[in-house]
DNA sequence: TAAGTCACAAACCGTCTCTC
DNA sequence: GAGAGACGGTTTGTGACTTA
């Protein structure tokens, strides 16, 4: 079953990469063996940071991010800025292979003192709509590494968190890395190393207060300055008035969006599941972006 | 204040039914 | 009989709110 479907996937990404990209958060352009694992090359990897001669130019970094919302944000102020999306090149911004990971290496460098970095990782193997795949836990982060998905996942996280890792002993930037309340991702040991290593912060938000289609509870995490004023809490009264502006919305569009769908089970437990367009709601709204940028403004006057 | 309850959530797979 | 599409089942953690 999952060669069948690695077969499609790898079919959908040779004939229509961008296609794939939009329909799979989580997609390589590699098979396994060819991989690149980051942690093995440290000292090559540290040494090509070092001797980087480029150029300084960029304000901001927008990676695994398709649409280009905090890219876009940016350059509208009139700052410089980059995405990285394997949605965009499948060869070089390909972070599990050594092409795509020099890549974001060579747009990190070129960060200026005080660049933003902003990264939401794939977590469609992180959170609990698929914990009967991914089978990740408390004591288990990891989760099923029998399964090929589960570990695509995993080493795109270890390859992120030694990338940050690196830039952060070449460049003063901040970042922050974007994840659903349910991802245990903030849970695994890469990334709870890269937290120690760049004294980050994490705190709770929620999406629907930066206009966003659901309340989307998230996890942020990062080391900039302000990364506090992007905290939000969800009362009652706030649900109820979300609630009122979804309903809105979508009576107002012509073809209604399906995000989740919810049954119920025998008499009493509910379930849930992913809907046709559940993949749109891992998009930041413009309003998140400005929310960062304006954070970002601040912590670079002081700096 | 602590414990319990509730709402919610960036998939995936196997099986069944329908259509050709 | 093959393929497409619909549908049901499976799983856990977070944080606000309620109640004792």
């Amino acid at each position: 079953m999952e060669s069948r479907q690695w077969i499609l996937t790898w079919l959908l990404i040779i004939f229509h990469p961008l296609e794939a990209a939009k329909e799979e958060d989580l997609s390589t352009s590699l098979s396994e063996g060819q991989w690149f694992h980051a942690e093995r090359h440290m000292e090559e990897l540290d040494q090509y940071l070092r001797e980087y001669s480029g150029v300084q130019d960029l304000s901001c970094l927008d990676v695994f991010g398709y649409s280009g919302t905090i890219a876009k944000c940016w350059r509208q102020k009139g700052w410089s800025a980059e995405q990285y999306d394997i949605g965009l090149n499948h060869r070089s911004n390909d972070l599990l292979s050594k092409r795509g990971f020099l890549q974001l290496c060579r747009l990190g460098m070129r960060l200026i003192a005080g660049g933003m970095v902003v990264a939401g990782p794939p977590c469609a193997m992180n959170i609990f709509l698929s914990t009967s795949v991914h089978r990740r836990h408390e004591l288990g982060p990891e989760g099923d590494v029998e399964n090929f998905r589960v570990r695509m996942s995993n080493l795109l996280a270890h390859n992120f968190a030694v990338w940050l890792e690196l830039l952060n002993r070449y460049r003063k930037v901040w970042f922050i890395i974007e994840q659903p309340c349910s991802s245990y991702l903030f849970k695994m040991n890469c990334m709870l190393a890269l937290a120690a290593v760049a004294c980050c912060t994490k705190i709770t938000t929620w999406m629907a207060f930066f206009q966003h289609d659901m309340l989307k509870p998230t996890h942020l995490m990062g080391n900039l300055p302000g990364i506090k004023g992007l905290t939000r809490v969800m009362r009652k009264a706030d649900r109820e008035k979300f609630k009122k502006r979804f309903e809105l919305r979508q009576a107002k569009r012509k073809s209604p969006r399906t995000y989740v769908v919810k049954g119920v089970k025998g008499q009493s437990k509910k379930t849930v599941q992913g809907g046709k367009h559940l993949c749109l709601s891992a998009n930041y709204t413009p309003a998140f972006a400005r929310a960062i940028f304006k954070i970002w403004v601040q912590s670079l006057q002081d700096l």
